[in-house]
DNA sequence: ATAAACTCCGTACCTAACCCCAGAGTCAAG
DNA sequence: CTTGACTCTGGGGTTAGGTACGGAGTTTAT
């Protein structure tokens, strides 16, 4: 026996059934025929390329980066695969300097809070309260995208997410 | 006149309609009940509320925090909200080593990649292959070794675990 | 031979933080 | 008094990456 269902597959690769029918939707895995039982029979090498995919969401790529990384597998898009590589160290590196300066805000408005006096108001609150205009022009624009993008991107799930 | 609808709240503190009314949901911001007109009035004062929870965001806090936080918010509970605070810098420190693992080993990956002779196959793809155990014949992959510590070291132990 | 375990398929649901739409009602200005 | 801009309610959908369910049918172990 050189197949597998998809159960075995699952434990194989250490995944959920679930998961394996997912990537089937997402086509990062073949969808197996078999006209003899009515079970499918998913090849060995499968087990390979789903840890292929767990490893890479590891590293952080997307699904669809690895759909991506997978179609370049053929030993000539080097390149190519750099590429989706280097893009993917660039978002990383965002992450991270959007993440230094929060851990910095927060490290210090905490400290703030344990030194100050009693009477005041807890920093932190007040931090958040001050007013510092993120509205400028109520006229035109739709809604201020842009400052809550940087902060929030790096806080998005999933690759922040816990 | 003292209040806004929720257009001209949603204006005054740069978000959309639809976030007002979601916060109403998740019971951040109170809903206030008019019996005289139909359209609801809005105090001044939730303008800054809003913007308090948009700028608690930025910092990374999830609006479930943000809802502790404004409970918290009488001027008595220092200490817990030191806490949700603490807790907060806390997870985005964890993220940060994460991040700073990630980055490291996908750099030399790409660095590999780069200087590596076109014969072999391409490092990243080799590394993300690398087949670490398990049942299964390695019928297709080949592995190297000095990558795999480089992603294991990037890697959370939750998924592998099983 | 029969019961337990497995598989198939489609669909629905989950988290987070919203966005969008339809249809009906309402308010302000000309 | 009509037009147009706004608001209300309620339902839907989005992204990412799955999980759960339910009623078949099938395989395997005893």
């Amino acid at each position: 026996m050189n197949s597998l269902t998809i159960g075995r597959l699952a434990k194989a690769a250490g995944v959920g059934i679930e998961t394996i029918r997912y990537y089937q939707r997402r086509e990062l895995i073949p969808v197996p025929k078999t006209d003899l039982g009515t079970f499918r029979a998913y090849p060995i090498e499968i087990v390979d390329r789903v840890r292929f995919i767990k490893r890479a969401q590891e590293l952080g790529f997307t699904l669809d980066e690895i759909g991506t990384l997978l179609t370049l597998d053929d030993g000539i898009n080097r390149r190519a695969i750099r590429k989706v590589a280097a893009d993917r160290l660039i978002q990383i590196r965002m992450k991270l300097a959007d993440l230094a300066q929060m851990e910095h805000a927060l490290a210090e408005l905490i400290q703030a809070c344990g030194t100050h006096g009693r009477a005041a108001k807890c920093p932190i609150i007040n931090a958040l309260s001050a007013t510092q205009d993120v509205s400028a022009h109520p006229a035109t624009s739709k809604r201020s995208a842009a400052k809550k993008s940087l902060i929030q991107r790096a806080l998005h799930p999933k690759i922040l997410g816990d």
